[in-house]
DNA sequence: TCAGAACCGTACCGTACGGTACTGTAAAGA
DNA sequence: TCTTTACAGTACCGTACGGTACGGTTCTGA
C-alpha cells in the first residue's frame, strides 16, 4: 500500500495525478476544454483507462470534486480557554480563509462546472459539490459559533441562522461575481480589509452585552 | 410603428417572440436544451432567420440576456417626506423584490448559463449580464441609500460598501445555493421573513442614532 | 522464462450540433 | 400583375466529441 497523503484513499496516486491534470484543464479552458481526449492527453494516459477508472465523462467530473474536496481543515473546539481578543482572530481567520476559498482557481471552475450543469436533469455533481465541499465550511464554522457561545463571547438562537448571516457579511456577493469573472470582485489583497469589517459587524450583531457574559446566559 | 411595451425597441416583436421561446428552452433544460434547431422549431422560424438576426449562436445568447435585463423597476427619491416607519417599508420591499428576483426561472437560468460560460476567453455574456442585470439593482439600492442618508434616517461612510453588506444580509449564500440547484435554499415562502431579519440587522448597524438623525449629520 | 494483467497510443464509429444553401410561399409595393 | 422582400422548412456539410476496440509495450509474479 503506498504512503497515504491526506487525501482520501478513494483513488490510486495514478488516478489522483490524472485528477490533478484534469483540474488543470478544467481550470485553464472550462468545462468546454474539458474532453475526454484531452484529458488524457495532459495526463499521458489512455482513454480507455479512464473509463474503466471512471465509468464515463460525468463519473470524470465526480471524481474530480470529490478528489478536490479533502483539503479544507476544519475547526475543533479544544475546551482551552479563550478571551474574546483570541477568539475575535479565530473569527478572523475563518473569514479570510473562507473569502480566499472561494476566490481559488479550483473552486471556482468546479462552481461553475456544477452550475452549468445544475439545470439539466439529475444534477448529482452539484448535490455531490454541496454535500463533499460546501458542508464542511459550515461544519467548521457551526464548531466556531459554538465554542463561542459557550464561552459567553456571543450570543444568539439559532446557530445555522446565525452561521448565515456570518456568512453574508463575508462573502456579500462577491462569490457569485466572482463567478462571473467579475475581476473586481476578486482582489485577494483587500480580503483582510473585508474579513475584519464583516467580523466587526458580526460583533455589533451578536456580542454578548456585559450583563449576559457575566452570567453566561 | 407597433406598440412599445416596457420592452426596448431593440428587438421587433416577432424576435422578441423567438426570444420567449428562446428562454423558455432555457429553463426547461438548462443550456445543452438550447440548440439552434430547437429554438427553430419551438419559435417556429428557420436557423437561417435566426442567423441573420442575431448573428450567431452567441449573439442569440446575448440577446436573450438584453432582452430579459428591461424587467426592474427602479427606485428614484421623488423627496417626498419618508419618516423610519416608510423608509422600512421600502427597504423591506427592495430585500423581498431581490430575493424573488434572484429566485426566478429565468434569472437563474441566465446565471448559470453566463457562469458556465465565464470560464472560457472573451466572457462577454457575463459581462453584459452583470451591466445589464446587476447594475439596475445596484442602482436602485444605490438611491434608496442615499434617500435614508439625505432624511437622515441612517448613517454611513462609504454607500457602495454599505449597499453590499445590506446584499450579503438579505442574500447570504442563498444565490450560489440557488444556482447550485438546492432545493433548501428556494423558499419563497421564507423570504418574508429573511427580509425582515436582514433589515432588522441593517437598521442595528446603520441606524443614525438619536442626536444624528436630529442634527441631519 | 512464460503468462497475464495493466495500460498507452491510436484508430475508429456514431451522433449531435453549429452554420450554410436552397426551395417554396406569402405579403408588400410599384 | 410583376417584382422584391422576408421568411419557413428542410436538406446538407464539416467538425468535434463521447465512447469502444485493438495492437503493442511494460511490469509482475509464478
Amino acid at each position: 500500500m503506498p504512503e497515504n497523503t491526506n487525501h482520501s484513499d478513494e483513488f490510486t496516486p495514478r488516478q489522483q495525478a490524472v485528477l490533478e491534470s484534469a483540474l488543470g484543464l478544467l481550470v485553464a479552458g472550462g468545462e468546454k476544454a474539458l474532453t475526454t481526449a484531452g484529458v488524457a492527453r495532459a495526463a499521458s494516459c489512455s482513454k480507455e483507462s479512464l473509463y474503466k477508472w471512471f465509468g464515463d465523462r460525468e463519473g470524470l467530473l465526480a471524481a474530480m470534486i470529490s478528489y478536490q474536496a479533502s483539503k479544507v481543515r476544519t475547526f475543533t473546539d479544544d475546551g482551552a480557554a479563550m478571551d474574546a481578543q483570541r477568539y475575535r482572530a479565530y473569527l478572523l481567520a475563518f473569514a479570510k480563509d473562507l473569502l480566499n476559498v472561494l476566490a481559488g482557481d479550483v473552486s471556482l471552475a468546479l462552481n461553475r462546472l456544477a452550475i452549468g450543469q445544475a439545470s439539466q436533469e439529475g444534477n448529482s455533481l452539484a448535490q455531490l459539490l454541496i454535500e463533499r465541499g460546501r458542508k464542511r465550511i459550515d461544519q467548521r464554522a457551526g464548531a466556531l459559533l459554538e465554542a463561542g457561545k459557550r464561552r459567553g463571547l456571543i450570543h444568539y438562537d439559532d446557530r445555522d441562522d446565525t452561521y448565515h448571516v456570518l456568512y453574508g457579511l463575508i462573502v456579500r456577493d462577491l462569490h457569485v461575481r466572482m463567478l462571473l469573472g467579475d475581476a473586481g470582485a476578486r482582489q485577494p489583497e483587500q480580503f483582510e480589509e473585508l474579513a475584519e469589517a464583516a467580523v466587526a459587524k458580526f460583533f455589533a450583531l451578536y456580542a454578548a452585552r456585559e450583563e449576559e457574559r457575566v452570567a453566561g446566559v
